[in-house]
DNA sequence: GCGGCGGCTGATTGAGGAATCAACCCGCCG
DNA sequence: CGGCGGGTTGATTCCTCAATCAGCCGCCGC
């Protein structure tokens, strides 16, 4: 932690403090969840006494506000750097799913409060996190417009649709780690689900066929017909 | 608990006031969020005391509780039948998107409450309702793994992976009208969501190549080299 | 050594809101 | 007619925390 020293000591030991409370802010919203801790939790886990929290943060939620901007921010430049880099359609999906996945190895709980805590928290507090995950499609849906008239992607696809599939796809894959339902201790199911779901994502599930065959075979045929009708009167409550 | 009446009309008119309150729950969740509403904001809207909640109901968990579980097993439900039922994949898959779908039709707001409120909420109450997801995910990842035996599916998708993040695809697919992204009173929005998600999902966005060409073109040929030397230092806090 | 200043402390306050409860209304039975 | 009981009411209680604030170190300059 005191790795700091290279910036002017006097600010980076005032910095220190803070960026400690923000470190186990962090780790105790990833472990009981915002509304299911105290700012007592935070200051105990930081090691630092209870009004400290307020000195460096105005009150609770701009403790959340923060984590939210230091993270999400840092995501969000990244994949900018992604889609505004070189490369085919299929070298950026790649690289976004890579970003993603980079950023839950190296830092999975903050990783976790992204996902639980701030994309899905609901208009709670004055700045609305939804923003968060539209903001991040609809830059990279830039990506998937350009391939569009580049003749890279599917006629029929639209773009700000195909771009939420992307991301939705990368945030369940991840809440698969998040959860638990997948083993993250393991570093190759983490390489795997990377190099999987972008695959997935560009060249779909189903079984590649004898080269040239699939290729032709599949065409926007309508697969919907028998299941539409199928859904009678669901979710009556 | 007299409502095991069920049909007997005196244990309906009981239940009436109890399925008030749950509906005016849903609402309430639905604008407010589960956090930021009051059991007198419910009581209101349904036009009932305040007290009456505590009737009904033990507090105001099990309120939440209650409608995660009437929403969300009929959705399980309706998605075991389709995983059960005849059959190929791709019609399968159309199947769940269209579960989806129609109970997002018929009943968006619970559809929001249980995207937004219970799917990602963080471990609190006694009843972990991360298992919700999970469950979901575990049930149609038999769908997959099935598909696989037959070759249906590519060989180095993980069925579990490739369960999770169908339901990725369509839960950010919904999410997108449910924030208000996509608009969702445009009724053929929604029809043309649900046939790009499945298809997407199957087939890829790719644009079909000229046959051969792109089929031939693609391998597991790790496409990643480039951008996960980019990802230096991420997610710094 | 001394005063003062900024980071730091943690008991105290106050509000908001979940949950309780005593009383009320009204239909029914004796 | 009177009293019983379950559905219903909403004021009251009680408690949990967020946020405050009066003061305490320990360092630095004088």
């Amino acid at each position: 932690m005191a790795q700091s020293k290279t910036v002017t000591e006097n600010g980076s030991r005032e910095s220190e403090r803070r960026r400690t409370i923000l470190r186990a802010a962090i780790d105790v919203f990833a472990r009981k969840g915002y509304h299911g801790c105290r700012i007592a939790d935070v200051a105990k886990e930081a090691g630092v006494a209870y009004g400290l929290v307020y000195h460096y943060f105005k009150n609770k939620d701009e403790l959340l506000e923060t984590v939210f901007d230091t993270g999400w921010s840092g995501f969000v430049t990244r994949v900018r750097a992604v889609v505004e880099g070189e490369g085919s359609l299929a070298q950026k999906v790649q690289g976004v799913v890579d970003v993603a996945f980079e950023a839950y190895r190296v830092d999975p709980r903050a990783v976790k409060v992204l996902i639980l805590e701030i994309a899905r928290s609901p208009a709670g507090s004055r700045i609305n996190r939804q923003t968060a995950f539209v903001d991040a499609i609809r830059l990279s849906s830039e990506l998937f417009a350009q391939a569009k008239e580049a003749g890279e992607l599917r006629e029929d696809l639209d773009p700000l649709l195909g771009s939420a599939l992307l991301f939705g796809a990368i945030e369940m894959g991840l809440t698969a780690f998040v959860t638990g339902l997948a083993d993250s201790r393991d570093a190759s199911a983490l390489e795997r689900a990377k190099a999987q779901i972008a695959d997935s994502f560009l060249h779909g599930v189903l079984a590649a066929a004898s080269p040239g065959a699939e290729a032709g075979t599949w065409k926007p045929e309508k697969s919907s017909e028998k299941s539409a009708t199928k859904s009678k009167a669901p979710k009556r409550t």
